[in-house]
DNA sequence: TAACTTTGTTTCATTATTTGAAACTTAGTT
DNA sequence: AACTAAGTTTCAAATAATGAAACAAAGTTA
């Protein structure tokens, strides 16, 4: 199955990576074999390397690998620098207090939406569960008002990677009607998932932008077709509106050019 | 400042991840080269393979890099799959709501500690903020009972990393001392953080062992001296060794050997 | 016990990639 | 216009990756 990487050693190496954590259990050298464009003793020097940098981790045991805990200390460190995670923290508290239901913040990453917070109305625990996950742009109220708000070119390439599977009847199932929904979204300002996720899942979406247009994610408010509808979802929308501001606010002066921090030493 | 990194192309890009990681804010090339082992063009084109790859970030604006996306994603397998989190989360929460104060979960990587969950007893919600975060292991609880019931090897080469730098007046001095108490913890089976590495900080701390004592990770209940004292934190013992062996128990049962699931095709 | 099979590991000549000094480009000073 | 600093490209030499084949180890079957 021979991806086109590119990138040489290192992006072959990060192939093998991700084709152990889309696993998704420990993983046998052989199973990987099945399944690689390498040739076996190429696949086995990478698992081997991958390894030893603690990229994956490697039970002796059951001779199986799974996705090292380096990731985990290296992914501490791009939430906290390369998402709106940090600074949105506080508003996204206020809103889900605010509303009483789920609340998602997404970002874009490549076609697909990545969630990277999340405050579950009830039991306000389960997050790094969460974070981190991704889910498709094309039938998620957060994946649908990042395309509509993104660069044209962008948003484009990334509706032609859209699988479209019908998940629910609701489901928008080809490019034009997405296209359309995209043009629907604009008009609004934000948007809404009418159950083409899940059977009885909705959910009112709103894009977070820079004051000069640009997009930096996305938030929702979820809900079920048993506790409200869209309407009811609508009345979130000032409140959503504002805390997409305010996220966009800290989100602009954050980005401190504090490059006299720390100087440059020998060169 | 260059490390003894070996495992060829592949650990020398993970350098760099780690570099720019470690600055905490997006980091310019030249500051990059600056503090690295490597020529312009090596460092250059290790940048460019990465940004491609989506391990790092550029922002084109500011010229600046940072972790990339695909790092949270990848440690989203990470935490699922190699880690006790997903299996310890319900005895956390329950864990929590008995003791009423601050709770983590660690495990042991390389020398250090890998905080990999967290339940904060008043605000529970902040979390993603402290999973992927490091510790030192000399002068914290669970890195102190996680060395008590390591392999010896493993424990005597992490003890030769420590730093030994002193936080408080009570922090561990050197490599002597910490054998010693190490020592101690095994006789007692738990221990205790007495305000070495932030001043008025205690804790708790309980080795998560395998039935084959096997060390598997950490727990501790964390206050403060103005709110209990040693002896007070000594009465969450007994609900703290409990909810060690529950993870425990429940870690052996999980790696299900599911190898009929997904049958390795062709080859 | 011996033959077979499957899985994991090593070898080594060939091939392709990485390397880095130097040169070049671009943008921002002075 | 001359200078400077940051980023980018070039290309021959040095190095590392490659993978067919052989090997080792563990498990299975006869």
């Amino acid at each position: 199955m021979g991806r086109v990487t590119g990138d040489g050693t290192v992006g072959k190496a990060l192939e093998v990576l991700d084709q152990v954590a889309a696993f998704g259990r420990p993983v046998r050298f052989a199973e990987l074999l099945a399944d690689s464009p390498f040739p076996k003793p190429t696949l086995y020097r990478f698992v081997q390397t991958l390894t030893s940098q603690q990229m994956l981790a490697y039970d002796p045991e059951r001779q199986t690998y799974s996705p090292g805990l380096r990731l985990v200390r290296l992914a501490h460190a791009a939430w906290d620098q390369s998402t709106l995670a940090p600074m949105a923290r506080p508003h996204l508290d206020a809103l889900s207090a605010a509303v009483g239901e789920t609340v998602h913040l997404a970002q874009l990453d490549h076609a697909q939406v990545l969630y990277i917070d999340k405050r579950n109305a009830n039991k306000p625990v389960e997050m790094y569960s969460q974070a981190g996950k991704i889910g498709p742009a094309y039938c998620t109220g957060v994946g649908k008002v990042m395309l509509a708000h993104v660069d044209p070119v962008v948003a484009e390439n990334a509706i032609g990677q859209q699988s479209f599977h019908r998940f629910t009847e609701h489901t928008l199932p080809d490019a034009d009607a997405l296209r359309a929904e995209l043009a629907e979204i604009r008009a609004n300002g934000y948007g809404f998932d009418r159950e083409e996720h899940e059977p009885g899942i909705i959910c009112i979406a709103m894009p977070i932008l820079s004051d000069t247009g640009r997009l930096l994610g996305a938030l929702s408010v979820t809900s079920t077709t048993g506790r409200t509808n869209l309407a009811g979802l609508e009345s979130f929308e000032p409140v959503l509106r504002e805390t997409a501001r305010k996220i966009a606010r800290d989100a602009a002066n954050w980005n401190f050019p504090d490059y006299n921090a720390k100087e440059a030493t020998r060169m």
